[in-house]
DNA sequence: AGAGTTGTTCAAGC
DNA sequence: AGCTTGAACAACTC
């Protein structure tokens, strides 16, 4: 689930949710933290996402930073819920719903100077208002590797997965194996506003779609993306090659993605 | 059943 | 210093 957009989906609706009126609760019988028992009869104040990190503000100074990883998961209930399975860690009890915090890899209370820090040590969010793109590319210029890799390096550029690195270098017909210094300044450019463009639909869909016709139906949300698992490419219909990048599955289509030099 | 996966951090080494 | 690699952690699907 957690890629940037999705996180900053949850933010938005768990704004609704929790803001102003609500507790959080620790779940009774998974392995929740303990910090998060901290939390517990807390009213929240906020909610914001940051990248693929969100964060809840409560009162006293008190901030609640979860990460999803890989495999973590959030799950909304109306009331009545049901119990929290034994994977949660958290749950945030709002007046009509509850929120599953489930198997993150991070979920611990923080100050505001620990949230100061983290804000500070990852890169521009794209979906944030006043981010300097110049930031990004300064960091990317500079550097001998991949513009694969940078693109999910977080201190980079933050909210960026594994699919939307294929679906973006696909759709500005950029091989990752590109190196950042080489990336002309109009290259750059055009990438970042086609991030602002897919991540914005994300937002708004609550799910990746690359292409232009969106299906509606989560078991064929493969549909929705032009390159990401595909065996031969939607514009010239070459085969599709698989490359692993620092362990993640990329997919290219060697003749649309060129290398610079 | 076991491989596969929308992620990150850390330490160690080149 | 910048970069790479490997390991550890997490939960669920088919």
């Amino acid at each position: 689930m957690p890629e940037g957009h999705t996180i900053h989906s949850a933010a938005r609706r768990h704004r609704r949710i929790l803001v102003g009126y609500s507790i959080c609760v620790s779940s009774p019988q998974g392995r929740f933290s303990k910090e998060a028992l901290k939390l517990n009869g807390n009213i929240c104040m906020g909610v914001e996402a940051y990248g693929k990190h969100l964060v809840y503000e409560f009162c006293n100074n008190e901030f609640l930073h979860v990460h999803l990883g890989l495999f973590g998961s959030i799950r909304v209930h109306e009331y009545p819920a049901s119990d929290p399975r034994d994977t949660v860690r958290v749950r945030l009890a709002g007046n009509y719903h509850a929120i599953d915090i489930i198997g993150p890899t991070i979920c611990e209370i923080y100050k505001k100077v620990e949230v100061e820090h983290l804000i500070s040590r990852i890169g521009p969010d794209p979906l944030r208002d006043n981010v300097d793109p110049e930031q990004v590319f300064t960091r990317i210029s500079k550097s001998r590797s991949s513009i694969g890799k940078l693109l999910m390096d977080q201190s980079v550029i933050s909210g960026i997965g594994n699919i939307y690195r294929t679906e973006i270098l696909w759709r500005q017909s950029i091989h990752p194996h590109t190196p950042g210094r080489e990336l002309t300044r109009s290259q750059f450019q055009r990438l970042w506003y086609d991030i602002i463009l897919l991540l914005n639909i994300g937002v708004k869909r609550n799910a990746i779609v690359t292409t232009e016709d969106q299906v509606n139906d989560y078991k064929k949300s493969k549909e929705n993306l032009n390159v990401f698992a595909k065996s031969s490419c939607p514009r010239c219909d070459s085969d599709i090659v698989q490359i692993d990048i620092n362990g993640r599955r990329a997919y290219v289509c060697d003749s649309c993605q060129t290398l610079n030099s």
